[in-house]
RNA sequence: GGGGGUGUAGCUCAAUUGGUUAGAGCACCGGACUGUCGAUCCGGAGGUUGCGGGUUCGAGUCCCGUCACCCUCGCCA
């Protein structure tokens, strides 16, 4: 093999004259009988390389060169003559004339090339993921990653954090997401529990007087993946002791300051912030994208007057009727907007009642009942010819703003609404601490039971739960939910009221949770942190849609690595050492 | 667990109302070609239409079941 000189990106017209040794993959090959062209490709460029009779070995054996052969060759590097440079190449105006090759490895015919892999489906990239990640698009994010990875340590070490790494075998506690469970073989019978995220651990390394921590950390929530949501995924942890929700705020708004400028050159301008009620009032979500209007506006009263039983009927059981105006949104067509109010059912509204704005008024759709409060929607929604208005309905407040909210982001979406240039980031703040859960009309943590409550609501904890707000605050950026954060409980006593709360008797909140409880005994200072999510920001940064675009060796749906096929069945050896026997029978294959 | 979508050559796709031997581009194999750069030209090979069953004279196409992948509801403290 040659020592290689340079990259495939290196070489430009300064280098004319000079000997080099490249290596890398065969990107392409055009024999042309006499002459031969081979793209070579590493992991930073494309670089031509062109082989001529007259080194009759080096010919030879390039004309025996396929797509994915790796390769180094040696020669001169020359400057192209006029008219053959190729713009659409870096390295466009100079070659290589190669005087020797050594076929490094052959490579059977790919089943795909990452030269012309758009268009390739899913399940063959994931199942050849080795190839699939020679693309250059994959490698541009690989390397992204890279980045944000190295300006997050960079950053946290520059402000004295301490990178400490904590278990991956845990204790399970129930609570929260399904657990990955991990049998232990020296006491058989027991199980670990992968972590969902090291919560518990960072907390106690406040009580452990770390003061400042941070992690790169992988999580594992054993629950049905989504386009952005993946069974295992990485966090920047962090923690911090004597700190104000502000300051975590302040430090998180810098490491993302810093990255966006690292990665995209880009200055994102300090993030406001909104309280969660208002998130849900005019956005109908606790993770609003601000890049487009579409707001929710509350027509209740203007409605009440038009008597249409759909909407007064609704008002009457206590709930409200809000509308969001579509610009544009009045050529749609009926089946459409059918379609939408089938869609939208599945939020809990009863269908999508709506109409359309032509020649100053109403039109179509529910316009015949709204007819004598037309006036006064109009110019409550600034509605304006060639716009739809939708009205959301229900006797529940909240069902009106979920529906609502995710007919916004559809419509955003398909009518091409949003400003793909914008950066939007905001703080969410001020979130209930508790939801009521009608099933079981318990009270659960919204985010976890760890939150501390407002102090000025702690007397109120008991008597009026679904007042009390936490001190929790999540980043939000174009929509999308990037790190989610609180200042924690650190009285023990205050600790012990939360669960009590959400009904954890003193005996089973020790047996799970009581190593906690014993930190908070023992002089825990006051701290809090916030965890942003890895993969949703290299999403953003690359513009990917699909957060497996950003894990290297991702999951399907179903959890499987189709490419070393995991999960498997083991052998009858290894459940015999760990006393497991499956109760399901295994399928046959 | 529920809803929706997809599955045809190595890859991306086509195939009229159920009707002859399931086609095309790229890749592959052979040949030609000394300046291409998604090379070109000539020729060739390549199919369990995801799998199983059913209806039919006849199924890629219709029906039932099943598997895989994608989106989604539930779920995700």
């Amino acid at each position: 093999m040659h020592v290689r000189t340079h990259h495939c990106a290196q070489l430009n017209d300064t280098h004319a004259g000079q000997r080099v040794s490249l290596a890398g993959w065969v990107n392409s090959y055009r024999d042309h009988g006499g002459v031969i062209f081979i793209d070579l490709r590493d992991r930073e460029g494309i670089t031509q390389i062109v082989f001529h009779p007259e080194n009759a070995e080096a010919h030879g054996l390039a004309d025996s060169l396929r797509d994915e052969d790796v390769v180094s060759i040696s020669g001169t590097c020359v400057a192209r003559q006029e008219g053959m440079a190729n713009p659409k190449l870096a390295t466009g105006d100079i070659e290589v004339d190669a005087d020797a090759v050594e076929i490094l490895n052959k490579s059977l015919t790919p089943p795909f090339t990452p030269a012309l892999a758009n268009g390739v489906g899913e399940e063959i990239r994931l199942k050849y993921r080795f190839i699939d990640l020679r693309r250059s698009r994959m490698q541009e994010i690989l390397r992204t990653r890279h980045q944000v990875t190295k300006i997050m340590r960079d950053y946290f070490d520059e402000l004295g954090f301490y990178e400490i790494e904590t278990p991956l075998l845990c204790k399970s506690t129930p609570e929260g997401a399904r657990d990955f469970l991990v049998p232990s073989r020296i006491n058989a019978g027991d199980f670990y529990a992968l972590p969902q995220s090291p919560q518990l651990y960072k907390q106690v390394l406040m009580a452990s007087g770390v003061e400042k921590y941070v992690q790169i950390a992988k999580c594992f929530r054993d629950e049905d993946p989504r386009a952005d949501r993946q069974a295992e995924f990485t966090q920047l942890d962090l923690e911090m002791s004597f700190v104000s929700a502000q300051e975590v705020m302040d430090v998180t708004e810098g490491v993302m300051h810093r990255i966006w400028k690292g990665v995209l050159d880009v200055d994102l301008p300090k993030f406001p912030v909104m309280k969660y009620h208002e998130a849900m009032n005019r956005f109908g979500s606790d993770k609003p994208d601000l890049r487009y209007g579409l707001e929710l506006v509350d027509v209740s009263e203007i409605v009440r007057q038009a008597d249409f039983r759909v909407f007064t009927a609704a008002m009457e059981a206590g709930g409200i009727v809000k509308a969001i105006c579509v610009p544009g949104g009045a050529k749609l067509t009926r089946r459409q907007t059918d379609d939408l109010a089938e869609w939208v059912k599945q939020f809990g509204v009863g269908g999508l009642p709506t109409t359309k704005v032509e020649g100053g008024k109403l039109s179509t759709g529910v316009a015949k009942f709204l007819e004598p409060v037309s006036e006064a929607l109009l110019s409550q929604l600034q509605a304006s010819d060639g716009d739809l208005l939708c009205f959301g309905v229900s006797e529940k407040p909240h069902v009106v703003h979920r529906a609502l909210g995710e007919l916004r982001v559809r419509l955003a979406r398909e009518l091409e609404l949003i400003d793909q240039t914008q950066w939007r980031c905001l703080w969410v703040v001020d979130f209930p601490l508790f939801e009521h859960d009608e099933g079981s009309g318990r009270w659960s943590a919204m985010h976890h039971m760890f939150t501390s409550p407002k102090p000025e609501h702690i007397d109120i904890l008991e008597s009026d739960p679904g007042s009390v707000i936490g001190e929790h605050y999540d980043l939000v950026v174009n929509g999308q939910e990037l790190c989610s954060g609180s200042i924690r409980i650190h009285n023990h006593e205050l600790q012990q009221r939360i669960f009590s709360l959400l009904g954890y008797d003193e005996q089973v909140a020790s047996e799970r949770f009581g190593f906690l409880l014993e930190a908070l005994k023992y002089g825990a200072p006051p701290h809090g942190g916030i965890a942003p999510g890895l993969d949703r920001i290299v999403m953003q940064l690359t513009g990917t849609e699909n957060i497996r675009d950003v894990i290297a060796f991702p999951k399907t749906q179903t959890g499987a690595d189709l490419m070393t096929q995991a999960p498997s069945p083991v052998g009858d050896d290894q459940l015999k050492e760990l006393q497991l026997r499956p109760a399901l029978t295994v399928k046959p294959d």
